[in-house]
DNA sequence: ACTAAATAGTGCGATATCGTATTAATATCA
DNA sequence: TGATATTAATACGATATCGCACTATTTAGT
């Protein structure tokens, strides 16, 4: 592979890596006690993807390590913001819902992030940002594709 | 702000987040030992930008705080991967030096990652990516931006 | 020159992230 | 049905990441 190709890739990786860095550095700032972005992120998903699912499925969702979401899913049990009980169609598996807490909570983080939102929406504009959107998940969509199929959460 | 253009922009950093991700783990299956993406960053860094630069200058660049840099550092000078020396122009600074050795292992790590790299271009229309990286970077300066300007390194 | 404020790097403790190995339950199949 | 492989979750240990606080040095202001 030639070099100009090569550093186009690690370019585009290294932005991504600074933006993830600096959105979620920004998001954190505004969360409180000890919760950070995962803990967020995952009871976002639950409210505006579906309740209900495994820890595994979490995993999966965020593309991390299924250890990862363990250790996630504790902090938010522990805080009452979810409730983790037995799946009634595997007795290995979980099933992770929420509270009214989590919910509550979800909320007010929402509105802590909203400054910071509105702000970035007046000076980052929409249009672009949707037309980011798709190749981004598509790029998303091909490097998940290109994981070891035997191996869906990077260390089962 | 209203629930649909916030959340595209919780949609974005998602789709973001999650491409760091999966792109790091890439990165790191096929590095050696304990080393990880962020020292190859580094590695790469001092060689596509410019050797000799202080710490903090490294941490702005990947916008890290600063400790997490020295950790980093520490990690690349223990393998003799860099030579930190003082700043002959400031006493509280360092420089960071490659090593041959340093420069080695930055070669072989890119051999190492070319595989991923050549199927992911052949997957990903180099075009398209070129297309983001525009975008991208200004989303990535307007966040920087916003950052408090006290606080350059976020915990100094 | 002297003092006060700012800056660069790091020690330290807390938490996050990850890989490996383990346990329990389920699925496969002879 | 019984043996084997697969799967979901977690315990555990190692390292990464981060914020806070501290030291040494430099810079600014008088």
């Amino acid at each position: 592979m030639d070099s100009d190709r090569r550093s186009l890739y690690f370019r585009l990786f290294n932005e991504i890596g600074i933006i993830a860095q600096l959105s979620r550095a920004m998001m954190d700032a505004r969360l409180p006690d000890g919760l950070i972005t995962p803990h967020f992120s995952v009871l976002n998903h639950l409210i505006r993807v579906a309740d209900g699912r495994t820890p595994l499925e979490l995993a999966r969702a965020f593309q991390v390590p299924k250890t990862t979401m363990t250790h996630t899913l504790a902090g938010l049990e522990a805080r009452g913001f979810v409730a983790i009980k037995p799946n009634p169609e595997d007795g290995r598996s979980k099933c992770v819902w929420l509270t009214e807490a989590g919910r509550r909570f979800r909320d007010s983080a929402i509105a802590a992030l909203d400054p910071d939102m509105t702000t970035l929406s007046r000076l980052v504009d929409g249009e672009k940002v949707e037309r980011l959107i798709g190749p981004l998940t598509e790029i998303r969509q091909i490097l998940d594709a290109q994981r070891d199929p035997k191996k869906p959460s990077r260390d089962a």
